[in-house]
DNA sequence: AAGTGGTCTAGACCACATA
DNA sequence: ATGTGGTCTAGACCACTTT
């Protein structure tokens, strides 16, 4: 259905016309309905190309984000094969709370309990790649889902966002979301530290558990597209509350494990 | 230097003579040694192109290897950036304990407590896609980590991997580096669900810590390349032993999180 | 032997960032 | 306006799996 003589797409965002995406989302629909089940064959990147009268290059270009996703596995000389059937989730719902949450159906929500300037501490320079002693922002904050109590965020936000957080309402659903409407400030990388350690006095008390029960943490630290940080970010779950998943395959692995802290 | 008059490499296995990640190496290698530095500016695709005399296409393929790695970013317009330094480790030291902590320069052991054939339950039946109540071989096993003990791992392994594992020897160092020795079984594909739970009466005896103290807990499943599910492991590791990181930007998130158990 | 994915080329148009 | 990355094409050789 191109009757342009090459090259050339993308109109509007998203997945409007770009060619690979259509393609990708059209094989990612038939395994999300089963009617290509796990285990599988997808059809040869030919046959694929002919049907959409695509070059094998474009083809190629829509299996491989598929295969990023984890749903499809490849081997050279054989067909790929679909492995697994659940969807993805976006990259705004790892670094937001609320985005996840919503995603998911459930309902989201957080007070900040308090927000106050001071000088980064070592680590929080470091992260944040600003200059030793330079102010932040500290904020405490109690994350809801479906009413109940189940994370504390403890951030540090950089200097040059700080004033935007401030002025934030204290019961604000969504730090990221508001950052992006309001002042265009949106994450694009991020990196995350995950252990497990026992909930401390505040924890406890927030959270609504016994001292030294488990927590699951979340540290993170998120970046704009030219790779600025914006925030250092510890965050500690009720065990039992949330699951982190890692799929992966010998071509890409995105998780690494380290031992110790740090 | 590429005197062919096309297409075509690949000699040998590994890193050989493969164009693009010949290309990644070298500037894997400059991101590490901080000739290019973080915050940095890479080459364009078109000088990179001509300084390795390849079409761009491998060029992009190179840098592709490096974004998934989490090394570099891109925005369209503008040049990439490196974003970190660190290394990536590779995809064996996620599944197998002992790559892992070897990679790292610690010395890994491990000890078989048990070994009993008995019926798959529905959950291993279900992650292992095998029939309701075939017979799995269940496995308890402590993990050290230069001696000291750290994480317990009760794995259930597919009936017909159950033989090759039974024939191991109780301190054998790495079970996946044996089946993948000695019967040519190698793990292609993971899937990891990553929590934080209490220790029970078990896990405390075992890794010498209270009970419902709190640890990290790594569920994964390992298939072959072609999809066929070999094992399927819940380890727990001692709080403050391990870490888990992961990467992510806007293109690729490789990581989700779920609500609740599961 | 045939089919399939992995790698590579050389050229093109477009959207976006920056100067 | 220029440069840069993002997308696309059409054809090629190779390594590997399967028949």
């Amino acid at each position: 259905m191109n009757t342009s003589t090459t090259g050339g797409t993308g109109t509007s965002t998203g997945t409007g016309t770009v060619r690979y995406l259509e393609i990708a989302e059209a094989l990612r629909r038939e395994i999300l309905s089963g009617e290509l089940p796990v285990g599988a064959h997808l059809p040869s990147e030919s046959d694929l190309a002919a049907r959409w009268s695509a070059s094998r290059g474009t083809v190629r270009q829509a299996v491989a984000t598929l295969a990023a996703e984890g749903l499809i596995g490849s081997r050279q000389g054989a067909r790929r094969i679909v492995l697994r059937r659940e969807r993805r989730h976006s990259f705004g719902e790892l670094n937001s709370f609320a985005q996840w949450a919503e995603g998911l159906g459930h309902r989201a929500a957080g007070r900040f309990l308090s927000r106050t300037r001071r000088p980064a501490t070592t680590e929080e320079a470091d992260r944040l790649a600003l200059a030793p002693g330079t102010r932040i922002l500290a904020v405490l904050r109690l994350r809801l889902l479906d009413g109940e109590p189940t994370m504390v965020e403890r951030t540090a936000y950089a200097d040059w966002v700080a004033a935007a957080v401030e002025a934030l309402p204290a019961d604000c659903r969504s730090v990221m979301d508001s950052l992006a409407e309001g002042s265009g400030i949106v994450a694009h990388y991020g990196e995350h530290l995950i252990d497990a350690l026992p909930a401390g006095s505040e924890d406890a008390r927030l959270l609504e558990v016994r001292r030294g029960s488990p927590l699951l943490r979340q540290r993170h630290v998120s970046a704009t597209a030219a790779g600025r940080p914006i925030e250092w970010s510890d965050d500690r779950y009720r065990a039992g509350s949330v699951t982190f998943s890692v799929s992966n395959s010998s071509v890409a692995t995105p998780l690494e494990r380290r031992v110790g802290d740090h």
